[in-house]
DNA sequence: TAGTTGTACGAACGGTCGTGCTAAAATCAC
DNA sequence: GTGATTTTAGCACGACCGTTCGTACAACTA
């Protein structure tokens, strides 16, 4: 039997949090404020506060549900590709994919929230790396699958690939969102093909 | 004959300067607040503010001022090397050197910067964007003369190759920002060797 | 010497911030 | 129905924000 105070109280929270992520993705997530946010949904800013106990906690809610959402464009459709080079192929075209499509208002919401938060300390800080982290891990993992499936030549040096095939990504969404156009996707497109190639066994 | 008047008021707004590229690059240039500044440096908030008229010019007069550092430890020893590869090269290294020596504390500054400011509109954006798009055009404008001068082989995509340099150095700061250690410069630096020596003619 | 100019200060302004308190409204169990 | 529980609103607080003003003092000009 469901709640229908604390049902009520979720979907607000959503309401909250979908506001928020695109509000950061822009702003960062310094630049959330429950005034304003409570301004921009006609909702009372102490109603807000409530809703989450503190402004960390909506900061940390926040990266939360941006993390699901870049799950969810990104890692998800990704694995319902075939693993090994396949797979790796799909984790790039996706996050370039999701970057270009503007899933946050601001691009890529961890690229701004990682690089407002690289260098603090504290909890946002720490959920911020963490699913940085995540993502980068898991590009380093599929690759070592694919060499594992004899997709890429032994020895290929992973993590070499790795963090090269991450800052095609990285510098992607940069110049994109900096600059504007479509021609920072292409040139990472072309230059993760053109890698992925020679490493190819 | 010197104004002891002005020259007292230059050493203040370069003290300023100083200290707020430093901040900046730690907490952004909206985590700038003249209060903060003036209490670090010991002096009046409204003594700072008259020096340099808004909050606006004071982002304004430190973008300058981290651009001046970026020029001098990283654009001006490269211009030493001989044109062509070797500038290129230095280029790279040195960008690199000067991110892992943390001139500013939270590490480039316009990484940083760039990434707070790259999806708003208004003064201090324009600025950010005209540093970033400046150095990257120095990149691709030294890749151009070293195709000219034969060290690069014709037709090698300078443009592209440009946008590859350029993505390693972003992400080697970044990764090395938010993780720690020096193992992001070393993937760096390998990258745009190699990548460097198949473009090589 | 008198008057002007530039730096720096201290106090105060209106505004927004995050955060408490209290009360009303909505929903539950009984 | 009554009473407990949960979401939301209203209001006030202290702190800090950028900004303005009047003023004090040092350094220049005449």
């Amino acid at each position: 039997m469901p709640d229908g105070r604390v049902l009520r109280g979720e979907a607000t929270r959503r309401a909250v949090l979908a506001h928020a992520v695109g509000v950061a993705s822009v702003e960062g997530l310094d630049g959330l404020s429950l005034g304003r946010i409570a301004t921009d949904l006609k909702l009372s800013k102490s109603g807000v506060f409530a809703l989450f106990g503190s402004k960390e906690d909506l900061q940390l809610a926040t990266v939360g549900a941006a993390s699901a959402v870049f799950t969810e464009h990104v890692v998800d459709p990704s694995l319902a590709a075939p693993p090994g080079l396949p797979r790796v192929r799909a984790l790039c075209e996706n996050w370039l994919s999701y970057s270009e499509r503007r899933i946050f208002p601001g691009g890529c919401f961890f690229f701004h929230t990682a690089a407002e938060y690289d260098a603090r300390t504290g909890r946002v800080h720490d959920a911020v790396v963490e699913v940085s982290g995540r993502f980068a891990g898991l590009i380093e993992e599929t690759l070592r699958e694919a060499e594992k499936l004899g997709h890429l030549a032994s020895g290929s040096g992973v993590a070499q690939l790795s963090f090269e095939l991450h800052a095609l990504g990285l510098a992607a969404n940069a110049d994109s969102v900096l600059h504007g156009g479509s021609r920072p996707y292409r040139l990472a497109a072309e230059a993760m093909r053109r890698r992925l190639a020679e490493a190819a066994a």
